[in-house]
DNA sequence: TTTAATTACGAAATCGTTTTCGTACTCTTC
DNA sequence: GAAGAGTACGAAAACGATTTCGTAATTAAA
């Protein structure tokens, strides 16, 4: 009695296995008594389906994978909740792979899924190290995939995105009326969508508004904490008349707001600061921070949602056209830390 | 050549099915140079093997599960991120499934990694609803499991906690040292050990200094965002004087904040809390909040070597007597929220 | 030189499902 | 009452790996 199977249960109701096998699934081969029998015995001895037998049989696990630069992160774990959500509902199992922000693990990861264990892929990008190969490896072995936040727009597939551009020019065009004088664009990276129309935001708001180049200043201040920390530092001794900072992730801002507290920058006196976060605490901050905030649990349902119309429509090619791109709003949260 | 796989292979390479099978195992059935030739094929051609054939063959899947009341908490998914150090390092899967604090839906989960999904599970409780029926059940069938902070303590499987009493008597005694005359505790529910233990350090801290009993409230907040606003806010009115709250989640806490900000209650000057935490801001808030933090990291990496070693020792039975029980010190940091 | 041991491989069973076919049996229908 | 349709089931072939067991060919030992 360890280990229940169909088989054992088919021997103790006088049936074949396949009879029992349609009997679970409702097959309209078998009469309705037979299928009592069968569904009543099963849940009393309590068997249950060995998935990977039939995950190889149908070619199929019911399984998605979402592949993340990191989790310790408000942004991405509420996305992660998003997905799960309707995860749960349609009874898929999600695997959680990180990154760290790492090019090479994210396609190490990329390739090791192309083996099968999954029917689909949510990715957020940790940008590409050289090339896009592993991306056009999932489309040629046929593996459903989409990207969030993060997307990669050499490559056909369908993403849900936020409006960075529109945000990042909402976001400095407030700074620039709060008379701000010199501007500076905190980044990670450069090899990141989101981030990049974040700052073509930022740009495109500064050149409208006529402000000098030489007042514009783009910070990278990389994704190793420690050395974004120095760069940070650095960057604000000697500190820039009137600076207005626009940090595209977090994790930035929240950096920013300890160096301040070091050397004794007022916020937002000395220094104003706006940043994309999703920190549940912005207003409590020392001023309130204000924000740019992506809905992050709407990005992963959508996305979610995405993911498994292209598992169900797998093998039907879709021209390319129609590919849907999903476009989110952020919210702007103006609070004390860019304060007149 | 849509996809590859060992027979393919070895049609390729004229060899049998079970000679590449072990040539690609490192069999020392097989000789040197077969095997080279066939790594080389095997790489050429991008063989992966198919994970559930070989999990249904071997009968473990190389994934673990972990299973979280929430997700979107800086606890857990720094938790989580210690959990996939270890995985990743030693190639596990790792599956995440939320229970959203409902005690029902975590015996779901739970019975449903019953079929052999996962070859182990790190679990922190939500709490259980009636019995504990479902843990037994993994026990029977051998699936190997550790509990980590939220641990039932009915349940002989190891556990990865913190120092959850002596914290609490710590906190507590440093709001007493603060000039306290009231003291509340804010709970989630007690239906959790690791709240419980907190409470009970709470309360053997106010007794050993002889708190007047009726200065002592304990508010159990419940995981109802709504309700549990409702609750502190109502119980914040009127202000007891000189109150000093122990909040025993991050949650608890910022809610109070809040609602401390909206009805114009000043911390630490009316009101002083002080909050089990993991926060990255919390130095940074207005004001800067006093926490107990955990080693979440470490918790994770702990429990999840632990659920490994018991993978790995999986078939001989282990006398309970010498079941590994971890305990780690969470650290205590003082700052403005309780200063007097 | 004969026997025993070792080396290097292959055939086939196996894991637990799902699914395709085949086939008894009953029931219509003309 | 023969043909056709429909009903309800079973045998067996997949799915793709791993592993047991058997066996030729070579080498070592007696």
């Amino acid at each position: 009695m360890e280990n229940m199977n169909i088989k054992k249960l088919a021997k103790e109701l006088n049936l074949s296995v396949s009879t029992v096998s349609k009997a679970l699934h409702d097959s309209y081969e078998i009469k309705a008594e037979t299928k009592e029998k069968v569904l009543a015995l099963a849940k009393q001895l309590n068997y249950q389906p060995n998935p990977f037998a039939s995950s190889l049989r149908r070619n199929s696990s019911k399984t998605i994978a979402v592949v993340i630069p990191e989790i310790a992160h408000n942004f991405f774990s509420l996305v992660i909740n998003g997905i799960e959500s309707i995860a749960e509902e349609l009874k898929y199992h999600v695997l959680i792979y990180i990154t760290h922000e790492i090019p090479e693990k994210e396609e190490q990861i990329i390739r090791h899924l192309l083996n099968g264990r999954v029917d689909g892929i949510l990715i957020s990008s940790s940008g590409t190290s050289n090339n896009n190969a592993h991306y056009h490896e999932l489309v040629q072995k046929g593996i459903p995939f989409v990207f969030f936040d993060r997307a990669n727009f050499e490559i056909d597939a369908p993403r849900v995105i936020t409006d960075d551009y529109q945000a990042g020019f909402q976001a400095t065009e407030h700074l620039i009326k709060s008379q701000c004088k010199h501007f500076a664009f905190l980044s990670l990276s450069n090899q990141m969508s989101a981030i990049n129309h974040r700052k073509d935001g930022f740009l495109a708001a500064l050149k409208q508004y006529q402000i000098e180049p030489s007042h514009v200043h783009i910070i990278e201040a990389g994704t190793d904490e420690t050395l974004s920390f120095q760069i940070i530092r650095d960057s604000l001794q000697p500190l820039p008349e009137s600076l207005g900072i626009f940090s595209s992730v977090e994790k930035l801002a929240i950096q920013t707001y300890h160096i301040c507290k070091e050397i004794n920058i007022i916020i937002p006196k000395q220094l104003k600061i706006i940043s994309f976060s999703n920190l549940p605490t912005a207003a409590l901050l020392n001023p309130a921070l204000s924000t740019l905030t992506q809905p992050a649990f709407s990005i992963g349902k959508e996305a979610a949602l995405l993911l498994f119309q292209n598992i169900k429509n797998k093998g039907k090619i879709q021209p390319i056209t129609t590919l849907p791109h999903i476009v989110l709003k952020s919210n702007l949260f103006i609070r004390e830390s860019t304060k007149m």
